[in-house]
DNA sequence: TATAGATGTCTATATCAATAGACAAATTTA
DNA sequence: TAAATTTGTCTATTGATATAGACATCTATA
């Protein structure tokens, strides 16, 4: 039998992506494969440049837009070094909750209540929640920041009638969890999660501080009540530049 | 408390990404989302210029792109029509099996062999089948196809002293689970998976036939017999725009 | 059979992306 | 201190990307 090929390290050219983006994100998964590891000097311009087949020009546009994002740090006859920290592990699973999978990996995360309101449910949050299409549900839009910075924007739906106020606790405490224990819900499990990936859009360009061409992964989510009653629907975005999702107990 | 504002249909210039390139992802995202519906007209290409804010001509070469790809079919004179299906949603579980989780949403599907070699293990593969490094193991690069559309590119790690022969076993039944079978593995367990999102690369582009600045989903796992003995690593990618997870049995 | 509405083709122009080469400026090393 | 290495800046050229407008071609419909 044939031995498979390695990936080549190769570009695409005339692809609707500039070689200047693709080189970028190139470098950018070298670090957090750790190809290229953090403090140290990435490779010199010259050696890039010929490393992708590129001109070195072309290598240093991807340089500074990642200067731009805070990645690296460029010093005039020294190097280029790296900067940015590992992808975060972020663990999905029975019992998913932000503070807590968090914890070893950062010194520091909290959710940012960003706005609440409440409105006519649509047809997938009425479905989620087993609610009538156009019943009241209260919506919260929040950002999870650790150690300074974004790793998720997520929208939560709650049925209206049974969570009154829970947008006023959630500003309060910070926590989905505290929040849910002042309607006396004390645990609760997550039934069913979607996942995709896509380009971010404005919207998450702007939430999670990310630059254009960033990919988001998308996760789609139900939590119910230890006997099976739907209590939350939600649809959170992570920059996979700084995130990843673990699945665990599965 | 202000009302969160609706993610703008915009488009991000000086991104690296092509007008051209950045409209074919919406007009792809909205076919999967369910705005543009199958076997329908798409608007005129002057009401999604207006939409995007862009040149009719940019919408054009969106357009093309997408036609060359078969997603859409342009008429003269008569409308440019969707022809691609929903994504599919590929269940992750804790019996997570290609074939059996797709029955539902496919009329056909298989697993194409594509090449095998024995290789010493490297840090994360010897990691994950807990055996020491440099031990060799057998490598299975696979494509997984569903009605003649490739949804999986993976490649699986066995030890190679308990699996040999397991290339030969896959390449015949074209199916982990009965060439497991040959091996007295009547049952195994998905004990870990790490998921990430990344763009593809050229290896990606060719193996699931994408386009350039496609995005690919990539989840890392651990299969484990039921009394927790590794027996499998894999890395698989799934292309972002005909394949959602689906997190079940959590 | 006109007419309106849709895609297809052409020309022209401005800007972005990529390559090429030369040299400056800062830092490290011999 | 001199040389080598590395990032920074400049000019120039080519091709891809995006906009703009005019008009052709095909289809459905009034």
């Amino acid at each position: 039998m044939m031995i498979g090929r390695l990936a080549a390290d190769r570009i695409e050219r005339r692809s609707g992506v500039s070689l200047w983006r693709q080189i970028a994100d190139k470098i950018l998964h070298a670090i957090a494969v750790g190809d290229f590891v953090e403090n140290a000097a990435l490779p010199p311009e010259v050696a890039l440049a010929e490393r992708y087949g590129v001109n070195r020009h072309t290598v240093r546009s991807a340089i500074s837009a990642l200067v731009q994002e805070g990645v690296l740090r460029a010093e005039q006859g020294r190097g280029t070094f790296v900067l940015s920290r590992k992808r975060l592990s972020y663990p999905i699973g029975a019992r998913t909750r932000f503070s807590t999978g968090l914890q070893e990996q950062t010194s520091e995360r909290h959710i940012v209540l960003l706005a609440s309101s409440v409105e006519p449910a649509s047809q997938r949050v009425a479905e989620g929640l087993g609610l009538a299409k156009g019943a009241d549900v209260i919506r919260l839009e929040t950002r999870g920041e650790a150690d300074g910075r974004a790793v998720s924007r997520a929208a939560g739906w709650f049925e209206a009638k049974r969570f009154a106020g829970i947008d006023a606790a959630m500003a309060e405490t910070g926590s989905i969890t505290a929040s849910l224990a002042r309607f006396g819900i004390d645990d609760y499990l997550r039934q069913s999660t979607v996942l995709s990936a896509r380009h971010a859009d404005a919207a998450d360009l702007a939430d999670l501080d990310l630059q254009p061409g960033a990919i988001v992964l998308v996760t789609v989510a139900v939590n119910v009540t230890p006997d099976g009653q739907p209590i939350q629907f939600s649809e959170s975005r992570f920059p996979a530049e700084r995130v990843e999702l673990k699945l665990s107990a599965l």
